[in-house]
DNA sequence: CATATTATGGTAACCGGTGTCATAAAGCGA
DNA sequence: TCGCTTTATGACACCGGTTACCATAATATG
């Protein structure tokens, strides 16, 4: 039995790989054998050095670790539209997965359009070097960013919408969401609930999820022999100020929705202002859709039904893609996302369209 | 004029500080001593290093400088309730201050109640030794949170709501912010529209600022001779369904309110959708006040009059207080909000107490 | 039993900076 | 001109880990 002299009551300097080579006799070398599961350590010794760490309290500063690995122990999180509020789920989702390891989470928002979007990420990147980075769309999509991560050889994943899985080939490992088959429940129950006349504000073309999102609510109509009204096809960025707008004139047409279908939350959102404002009652003459399952969505009145996204379990999913040293391969991690059905849905009033 | 052999184009291997002097004709420790600003080194000498970092574009390494300074890069910000929207404004004005200064951001969410709260921050403390940390309430004034800052002397400001800027005696520096002050312009502003039956939905006890808000209310609907009803007065936790049940008890009184005053948004926004399931029309049959001006209160329909705190300002003050070197003193920085009347509130309907 | 292979452990150098302390150079009053 | 203080700079160890490489003990083979 080894000495149980100075264990650490009392004792206030940082305990170091020295502290616990020297209690278990070995030499530090071989402590950090065993902290990194590398190479042969003989099973006794092995338990014995664990024993120690454990009784002494002993953690690797990850500092002088990264110094040596040349790589530090934090993960970025990289992400344009600061605002959107799922931003605070991919966080918490990360951090789930993230407790406990010794690696922090570094949030990093940009300005996809600025002139300075890639150099002071490739600043944070070349001077932290970090662990890793999750890029969240849209930015998941940008090439100087995947170019970028290349060159500096920093291991990624992205957090991406496809309408298939297999769509197009995988750019390193991703987190793909499946914008296409809630969005498709979406448009079914639209469908299904007697609309017709039907309205779409969609998102900006360089979204990738813009399409993929229209592609499925387009085919959840279809299912029922509906379409979206050529002439209630609107735009907008996302923004909440987008959505009134394009709802405004939708409302401003001659033959006005009986459904709007929004392609994210923030976007239906301004479309209750609209529809507040033009006197319009949900879902009496006006059902509203829209997407994400934001935190906004079941606080609007009525409630706003919705499309989900596990995002909190997606964000889990990619750092655990980062740090897990058991990964089997690279093939994309798919996530669905599903029809969440509020107060905001309700069959057209009789005597419309 | 020194060669310029040697130079950044093609070189593939990090410029270190040994890179520098080499071309400077100098020690390694001249050139620390440039970088950092410190001890006295001769101007030519010093405009000369300077201008080679530039020209070959060195940065020091983070983990390296942090391994000797024994402290890293990195600000923590730590703060419970993650799903409070303001908490990615703070975020936003913590790296507005960070941006190009070569720390990053680290968040840190914690649940104040659960068993881990302070050895899951005494563990990311410990290790990582963070540059300082960013405290948000109501964490911002727990005692052991803030005995363990001291206990590891790690530098931290804290931000936190005080009816006063001197009221107390300060803990470490702060950034205050005046809730009371737009509070009472809100309770003057519903005073003043002629209400006299008026509700209010309080925070919990243990959040500081409840007190200082509720302070605050009271106050400015002194100045026209109203007071909170004694028997329309409630209590949430912040959260929306707290304000929403709690509307809901204030509209089965026999008498109801023709105004609620909500110590936060997001309870206003319960209060909303009470109000709208109760048929209540904002503002023909109820006012409604909010506080934070959270990204809610301009999207919910009519838009929400609240009381705005600039929390985007506060955090960049506070980055700024840790990472400035200049600072003059600890005095606390206070910052005063301000009232925002948007759609909300209005007269109460004749014919009403 | 001698020799060829493993399996481990030890040593030194290194990652890229900073602290301490000594020393050279410069300023300065007598 | 000569000490003496002040300023500028360098040598060297060190922060706390890691890897490269070598030495040695343990095991297998002829």
């Amino acid at each position: 039995m080894t000495e149980t002299i100075e264990t650490f009551p009392g004792r206030r300097k940082k305990v170091t790989i020295n502290d616990v080579a020297r209690l278990a006799g070995v030499s530090k070398k071989t402590v950090s054998r065993v902290i990194n599961k590398s190479a042969s350590v003989h099973p006794r010794t092995r338990d014995e050095i664990t024993e120690i760490i454990t009784r002494i309290g002993f953690h690797p500063d990850p500092q002088a670790r990264g110094l040596a690995f040349r790589r530090a122990f934090l993960i970025g999180l990289i992400y344009d539209n600061p605002n959107a509020q799922y931003i605070v789920n991919m966080q918490m989702g990360a951090l789930d997965r993230l407790r406990g390891s010794g690696i922090e989470l570094v949030v990093h928002p940009c300005d996809w359009h600025s002139e300075a979007f890639i150099s002071s990420l490739r600043e944070f990147l070349e001077n932290q070097r970090p662990f890793g980075v999750i890029i969240l769309p849209p930015v998941a999509e940008d090439r100087r960013l995947l170019d970028l991560l290349d060159e500096l050889n920093v291991p990624r994943v992205r957090v991406t919408a496809r309408a298939t899985g297999d769509a197009g080939p995988a750019i390193g490992r991703e987190i793909v969401s499946r914008d296409d088959i809630g969005c498709a429940e979406a448009g079914a129950h639209v469908a299904a609930l007697g609309h017709r006349r039907i309205g779409y504000i969609g998102g900006k073309l360089d979204y990738p999820s813009a399409h993929v999102r229209r592609q499925g609510f387009e085919a959840g109509l279809a299912t029922h022999g509906a379409i979206i009204a050529p002439d209630l096809d609107e735009r907008g960025d996302y923004s909440f100020d987008s959505g009134y707008a394009a709802a405004r004139r939708l409302f401003a047409r001659p033959n006005c929705p009986t459904a709007i279908i929004c392609a994210n939350d923030e976007m239906a959102a301004g479309a209750y202002k609209a529809a507040f404002e033009a006197g319009l009652r949900i879902p009496g003459d006006l059902t509203l859709i829209g997407f994400d399952d934001a935190p906004i969505a079941d606080r609007l009145s009525p409630p706003l039904t919705t499309v989900r996204l596990p995002t909190r379990e997606m964000a889990r999913m990619a750092a655990d893609r980062l740090i897990s040293t058991d990964l089997l391969d690279d093939a994309p991690l798919v996530v669905d996302s599903v029809l969440v059905v509020r107060g905001s849905s309700g069959a057209p009033v009789s005597g419309q369209s």
